[in-house]
DNA sequence: GCAAGCATGATTTTCGAAAATATCCGTTTG
DNA sequence: CAAACGGATATTTTCGAAAATCATGCTTGC
């Protein structure tokens, strides 16, 4: 029923790396991990390796693992290019998405807005986040391009880093209506309004890369 | 002076992968890399797992790993969106670069030029081949966009296993000149003309695709 | 005083065997 | 006869220890 370790480790690693358990450029002790995770060198190297290749750890031969630095340079690019990605993928799916894919949209964003609405504990930030991966995710569902689609998957693991400060901090981006964003975007994506949605599309990236911007301003560590 | 046993198996199955030495869907069982490359398990898996997150191999739990196949549909993917990832990047270069990247790509050029013009045994066609990767990348080098560039590489390495086939058969593509639409795409380039050297650079990605498509429906296997 | 050399301890990397799981093939059973 | 079962073999996955390398701090020599 469970997979192996190494998968196991994976998930486990790249969701502290990605949500903050581990803070940037900090080392990875093979030790430490083995017994966070209760399990040997070998799953963990494994998943180290697997992380490596998608830039959330670096490594340097023989001195070990460090989770990947944040910088704001980093960080501008890859909302820039997710912007790339993403307008060429929505387009797509715009043009070749059927039934499935609309009611999907539909469904994703209706499933985000019940969350957004709950504002009970802090705990449920991490089900708000899962959702809001999950909508954006919806949107480019039926482009057809697996390159497109595995690329949108790296940037967003990218950016989320950036993003959980902020959301953490729970600051309601003074006069920014997220969720109205998000309908809007639904809305002309459904609407099969290509140039409209990636207009939408552009500006709510930007906006988020302008609040992540403040932000590593204000409190630079 | 040497790095790591397992850095070592990266870079051998990596180019014994792209090189077409594995041929596609073939399984990788650990006992004959073990001997083939001469080293234990531990380093060989490190490589693999590295090598899945690129997608150049596949992985099943406890089946171990596979070469990733090829098809025609990924191919034509790929090559699609290397046509959006280096217009962009080409665009940035062309934007930013200055002498040193300028200098680079005649560079490059001319070294791919001398090498053209040695029609000399099939043993070089790996060293034309490592001048082909060389000229497209300094081409891209100063776009400003690690994001950009880590998807160009990932993208390269994607699409050269389909050509390996062409280069090898040294079927002189009935009246294509690519070495004079690589000569016309630096002219561009080094002109600083955006929208001419994106021009040329897609026809000649599209051109490929063709030549590549043409050969996979001949010769399936 | 201070830099270079050298033990010492910490850490990563690799190996070889053990454990876990899959695959194959002959047998049995309905 | 087909399908399910079971044992033997092949293969992957994991562990624990050994080997290799790095970091630290002390000593030595100038």
């Amino acid at each position: 029923m469970s997979g192996t370790l190494a998968e196991k480790a994976y998930g486990a690693l790249r969701h502290d790396i990605i949500r903050g358990t581990f803070s940037a450029g900090q080392p990875l002790r093979m030790a430490d991990l083995s017994a966070r995770y209760d399990m040997g060198f070998s799953p963990l190297r494994e998943a180290l390796n697997r992380l490596q290749a998608e830039r959330l750890v670096d490594a340097v031969a023989l001195r070990g693992f460090t989770v990947a630095p944040l910088s704001l340079a980093e960080m501008e690019d890859a909302i820039q290019q997710r912007i790339l990605i993403e307008s060429q993928a929505l387009r797509a799916a715009i043009r070749l998405g059927g039934d499935d894919w609309a009611s999907g949209v539909v469904a994703a964003l209706y499933a985000l807005t019940l969350q957004v609405a709950r504002q009970d504990g802090a705990a449920d930030i991490w089900e708000l986040e899962a959702r809001h991966h999950a909508f954006h995710r919806a949107l480019l569902a039926a482009c057809g391009s697996p390159w497109l689609l595995e690329f949108f998957e790296r940037l967003y693991a990218a950016t989320e880093r950036y993003r959980i400060p902020i959301l953490l901090a729970r600051s309601t981006d003074r006069g920014r209506d997220i969720q109205a964003e998000h309908s809007a975007l639904a809305e002309a994506t459904l609407a099969r309004d290509g140039d409209l949605a990636v207009a939408l599309l552009a500006g709510h990236y930007q906006r988020t890369a302008k609040a992540i911007s403040a932000r590593m301003q204000d409190v630079p560590a």
